[in-house]
DNA sequence: AACGAAATTGAACACTGTTCAATTTTTTTC
DNA sequence: GAAAAAAATTGAACAGTGTTCAATTTCGTT
């Protein structure tokens, strides 16, 4: 009797939950704990066992789920990108679209410095798997990142040629991107008192300013 | 007799070879053989055991010499910053202060282009051990590499005020730097047909345009 | 209820960096 | 030159990695 009743509500309960969790939602159930080990305890700490203790599953079941662990971090980068996708969505463009610009930069430049270590991963992951061709997901998540800011680039350099004015831009992006990768150690912290911020946004506004002098003509 | 001729050999031959290759040289010896390794078979394959079989010695020599794996990885890159110093002195200034610039850049990128797998130890170093400090000789041996273009660098805008020069002079080694890590990676050769080097020339001189433009007045 | 498919497990393998007692080599002392 | 002291070398051992896979458990369907 009580072990029926026990068994009812393992069906409608605990299995629903189960079910909840695990069916096609293990995936990201592990990322989203994965995700926890690296915001609270670092990159470094994100390995198999751990991540495997920490979800309450056994190794192997990660490698059920991801082919192995660099699958498993692009699958995680993958997640920080389309957050940072939507925190940049999210910001108001500007009547003047070099205030528009760096109003991304700054909510790029907050978002790194508020997910170092998710960002730490992503920069990390891309310098060392990158012999590995990237899935298209993947790349098209970091397409949508530059989309973003394409058009007001486009719209303060529309009298540059196209093909000089992409290329511009690819520029721009990597600079900011690697420079980014420093944001998240301590690295500039021995530089007196330079501030992150400031570093990048004198980047972007001598560059910008550097693409305008250099075609007045 | 024989053994004695054979003692004798020993001293005289054997053992000298001995003292020069172990005594005081033993540390040099093992960067040369690590940054061999490096080289050839990319900075993965820099390994305690790996590089204690290439050197004919146990792991345990290794760390009698060096307190740990990244004392070690650090000579090796510190050699890494001598080399390039030297590479980078011996090109010639041009009258014209830009073209100086230029050709700094342009043997920045060479050598980085042509010690890939030991400039991608290097930026990996840098980005994952500085939370702990750098020794001086390090840090020195840093400043030396700026210090080189510094002179160039402020004879073209010694009219903007010292502490202004030095920041962006500051921002700009750190974007060349840091965009040099991706340099190192085949992660660019996916975008189209971008050239290396292009990428950085026009980093450099966008970004000189740029404070070029914004102190004129 | 029973069968077949799918998911889960965790011990095992080949790697890491690192340590340290035992051994060998070198230097010093008598 | 021999003995004693100091220094350097060794490699097995430890605790970590990522990854595999046969055995087990769980699940879905008939």
């Amino acid at each position: 009797m009580i072990i029926s009743i026990l068994g009812l509500i393992y069906k409608y309960f605990i299995k629903q939950y189960k079910i909840d969790m695990t069916k096609d939602n293990i995936r990201e159930y592990l990322i989203a704990k994965g995700r926890q080990l690296v915001v609270e305890n670092g990159a470094d700490f994100l390995t198999a066992r751990k991540l495997a203790e920490a979800s309450g599953c056994s190794v192997g079941t990660i490698y059920n789920q991801f082919a192995n662990m660099d699958k498993f971090i692009m699958a995680e980068n993958l997640q920080t990108l389309e957050e940072l996708k939507s925190h940049l969505s999210a910001l108001m463009p500007d009547r003047n679209p070099y205030k528009t610009l760096n109003r991304y930069l700054d909510g790029f430049v907050r978002f790194v410095l508020r997910n170092k270590n998710l960002w730490f991963l992503l920069y990390n992951f891309h310098l060392q798997a990158c012999m590995h061709k990237l899935p298209r997901v993947y790349l098209r998540a970091l397409v949508e990142i530059i989309e973003i800011w394409r058009p007001v680039f486009e719209d303060v350099f529309a009298h540059i040629r196209p093909r000089e004015r992409r290329l511009s831009m690819q520029v721009l992006w990597l600079s900011l991107f690697s420079v980014s990768s420093l944001l998240t150690t301590p690295v500039l912290d021995g530089m007196g008192s330079v501030n992150k911020k400031t570093i990048c946004q004198l980047l972007l506004n001598t560059y910008l300013a550097g693409l305008t002098a250099l075609n007045k003509d």
